[in-house]
DNA sequence: ACCTAAAATTAGACAAGGCTAAAAATAAAA
DNA sequence: TTTTATTTTTAGCCTTGTCTAATTTTAGGT
């Protein structure tokens, strides 16, 4: 069992490795956690102690097995309540995060496990993000962006990309969230508009809504 | 906003105030977190110093308005994500205390509230308990034992007393939950064994297991 | 009233995590 | 290559919450 501390740490460095590639500086970690270079090299010390990750003196760190898996395992918790959040107490997607937050170190694997059932086994966030399996394992993302699409493509709505509320409040009024099958049935090339079909509705949507909201193909 | 610590040492205490009358003891702080008493001593100190409870040397401690507010809050929490654990995710009422004990530091006004609303407002938890209200009230219980009512009185399951896995697996096999109406249609006194109707079904219980059932009348 | 036992408090230490200031290593520039 | 700037680490200190050991109060028994 991990602290608060060190979970909030692997789940940064987490993030940082699937960014740039390759070892994790000292003070990339520092300024994603908002905390002093000093204070990481410290932690980072802690944490390569318990093999969580590997760390050469000024050359960075990198997680191990077991530090990716840890780190996995509290995002897939964070995200499992995101969704929660989303879709059973009616939060919009952009107040969960500080909340899931605290609730991604809330350690009970059958808790996870029940509330995985209870979501439906749902493999994304509200924001689109892939949530690993219980062995830490991500799918390889199929998501993009709905104005990648072409004309006749279809997929299904996983997220948005920047959220506020007058887009999200736009989304509630065309019935658009998580897991809603979207059709494009036509689209401008020279604004990239698209006509789209959403249930039994047609509509024009512009670029701008399309470059907003993620889809998943496949 | 409150640590952890602090939050629990609260809880702690209300419980001990809720039970003896009078000042609660170091000691018997101590007793009920698994905790030295010096420790107590020390939190206690600091409790009094933010005006949560009254401290006085040697005599013993007692909370404020404002150190009742903050533990109901807590208790609060506690019990309604008991309620959730027992009745969206199908946990048995002996299971979720531990997993309670971790959800209630989560800190959001508006998560609570809104859980509250899918819960569908519960009075009780899945032990028989109050659940206090925003404004840390607790209605005063009208709970008793299954044993203690007479013929043709009638009431609500809220609670179980001593529950351990056999007996919880009976109360399912006979369809009583929380919420369950249950009807006294006799009574021996001899024994104390009963006759009760729980939907369509009546059938015979033990002394033994009237005893460990609450039932809130009113 | 006195003397012992129990309860409570204080003093000093420690671990986790964080910070500041200073030193050391690496990278960049001249 | 030497100097400068940046990054990283170390050293020392702070806070929270805990502990042990020693001391002080209060309570009980005769």
């Amino acid at each position: 069992m991990f602290s608060l501390a060190e979970e909030n740490y692997l789940k940064a460095i987490y993030h940082l490795e699937s960014k740039a590639k390759g070892a994790v500086s000292t003070n990339a970690i520092a300024d994603a956690m908002d905390t002093k270079p000093s204070s990481v090299t410290d932690m980072v010390q802690k944490l390569a102690e318990k093999k969580l990750l590997s760390y050469i003196k000024y050359k960075g760190t990198s997680l191990t097995t077991l530090g990716k898996k840890t780190a996995a395992d509290v995002i897939r918790k964070h995200r499992l309540w995101e969704v929660f959040l989303v879709e059973k107490l009616k939060f919009h997607w952009d107040e969960v995060h500080d909340i899931a937050e605290q609730l991604e170190h809330v350690h009970s694997e059958e808790l996870i496990a029940r509330l995985d059932k209870f979501l439906g086994f749902p493999d994304f966030d509200p924001h689109g993000d892939p949530i690993p399996d219980e062995h830490g394992n991500v799918k390889p993302t199929e998501k993009k962006l709905l104005s990648e699409l072409n004309k006749k493509q279809r997929g299904v709505c996983v997220g948005v990309k920047e959220s506020n509320s007058e887009f999200l409040r736009y989304l509630d009024k065309k019935n658009i969230t998580i897991g809603t099958k979207i059709s494009v049935l036509g689209k401008e090339f020279f604004d990239g508009s698209m006509v789209i079909q959403v249930g039994q509705d047609q509509f024009f949507i512009s670029k701008k809504i399309a470059e907003n909201l993620y889809i998943q193909t496949s």
